[in-house]
DNA sequence: CATGAATGAGTCTTCATTCAT
DNA sequence: TATGAATGAAGACTCATTCAT
């Protein structure tokens, strides 16, 4: 019972955290505010999370964690398919889990991307943008072709990395319900896949 | 003593302002460290700008109405060319006024679409977004295309019109040199108007 | 450490502010001082009053009150009596009220009358000088006298409702004990009582 | 020429600071708001004025200096009438420099008993109500009336006089014309002296 | 005479956090 | 577990005044 009265405070207090942090970043959000929209104390807020940061990551972790994952798998799938098989199989390995995480936890991915200046995440969207640029160049560079491997060093990999990225995040802001997240997100990387086979004449 | 012309002082707190602003956004930007790092008082600061916002509005007004007449004048240029020469006609119009816009005013290009939240700027980057999608929606609306037609209505637009803006942004951020920032300019205009035609079979 | 009971804190509190309001008046009153002299720090001051208005206001709101529905129950009772019983009834009717507000909240009163520039009450001096001077008007149209007739619009009435108010705050500044208040609020009262039935021949 | 200037320049800032120090008392008058009204630099305010204390009384001191003589004058004044003429004669002998002061100088005179708080004149006011209770109390010395003298100790002869003075502040701060004050100030002395003379049945 | 530059002390207020109860 | 009390540091900004030019 009073076990479980805990454990409903604690979520409570994870909510309203969430919310101001969303509203207005790790860094402008008010501890007081939290504690006020959980109808607790400051103070008791302090029993449950030993400082903002602390609560910050008890809120953000599991998600960080499950991108991580997301993006390794992806790596590791994408080392198994081959080239001829990749833009079929696109769909399936890579979009699926995106919408996944978009459609479960969009509120959480948005805010590590955008409201964690002055945290640890603070430059995660960054990393993030790399890995997938390196993803593309990766892939470009098994192709023999001579214009992709001059291609392989620009820059504009880097910027469709983020675009990629981005898309997803603008998808994320805008959420209408899950069919419109599937429909966007396969859109998205439709369109992106395409764009890039044109660099294969 | 060692009395040092207003001119240059001015210019030292306007650097150091726009550094404060672009690493902490305006919310976040301090006074005092503004300040500090022009080395004079935060009083003094006071008699050269009279508030924050002040100081925000005198670094980056010049070039938000450099913007702002640059989108203007995209319109216009938009409606006078016809539909067949729009793609030819796109670098010389439309890229080459970008490229001069990264490649002299990329930091406060930055400030005002990514640190302005608390100003007057704060939803610039998502009116330019609408702004941007409206175009492309505007020209495919033009076309006698049945699918087409229906895509208008499309969020795709959206995302990748704030995708060709964060392509130019994220080119700001990684500025290497002019020639550079043509080349990367152009391969981005280019990926998404190739990318788009794609809609017509 | 010696805990301190909240309630006696927060009394210590307000006898400060009172006494720096009164001092200072609202405007230039100093929540350090404040806070200095109650031997708390000032942002321990803001835990128990979130502003300096909040303060102010949760000193003197308490005694607006009394004095509002003083004047109201005053006014009501002037329609009830008839014009000739007018003069005895004075005293008991209206001067004991007055007496009363003296005895009990004198502090208060002259800090909502005199050192509230800055605050909701900053004009309520001149308010109730101006009821007080049309208590004065229309009784004497009620009577038929030429004379009064044109003396109904003459600026001595304002002169004289102010006069009536400000006896009663020069009593409150100089209070010396209960007595001597009932004494001298009554001497007030029937000096300009009588005072003003010489506009009768 | 520079000399004229340079006189004119003075007057201006005096002016300005009149404004200014009325509007605000000496305590919350701005030195800056003064330079900025008078159109000179804050620096260049402190080539003619000292300081802030030192302009207020450069505005101040002529017309204390007339209350102050005045007031001995009054004095001397009440000395040499005798007792019975002195109803007659308070018209022209008190009323009539009392109208003169208000009509060339109602304005540093309002400001002398009501925004110099700060300044060495705050207690003026005060100490003018006092002058002015001693003489109603030394007039009625004077008398061989049992109940007067009983009269002499009290404190109305304090209310009385403040009543006078709060009088004449009024017609200050209502000042219609010339005329009106001389009705005004001529009406309150004699509802005062009237009233006064009751106390002697 | 005129002024821009400079400053230290002050204004009210918010902050995340700690601690005794 | 819960909370009122407490605080030092920081936030933007204003002040009267001084000084070099």
């Amino acid at each position: 019972m009073v076990q479980i009265l805990k454990k409903e405070r604690k979520e409570k207090i994870e909510r309203a955290a969430l919310d101001e942090f969303m509203l207005k970043g790790f860094l402008n959000a008010s501890m007081r505010k939290i504690a006020q929209n959980a109808q607790i104390s400051t103070s008791n807020l302090y029993n449950y999370f030993e400082s903002k940061e602390k609560l910050f990551y008890s809120i953000t972790d599991g998600v960080y964690t499950i991108i991580n994952t997301l993006v390794k798998d992806l790596t590791r799938t994408e080392r198994e398919i081959g080239r001829e098989i990749f833009f079929e199989q696109v769909s399936n390995l890579i979009a699926k889990p995106i919408m996944k995480l978009i459609k479960n936890h969009r509120e959480k991915f948005l805010l590590i991307m955008e409201g964690s200046q002055g945290t640890k995440y603070e430059n995660y969207q960054e990393e993030l943008v790399i890995i997938i640029e390196k993803h593309f160049t990766e892939h470009f560079h098994t192709m023999e072709n001579i214009e992709t491997q001059d291609l392989a060093d620009t820059f504009i990999f880097h910027i469709l990395a983020r675009n990629l990225l981005e898309g997803l995040l603008e998808i994320s802001r805008h959420y209408v319900n899950d069919k419109w997240v599937d429909f966007n997100v396969e859109a998205l990387m439709k369109y992106h896949v395409d764009g890039m086979s044109q660099f294969f004449k």
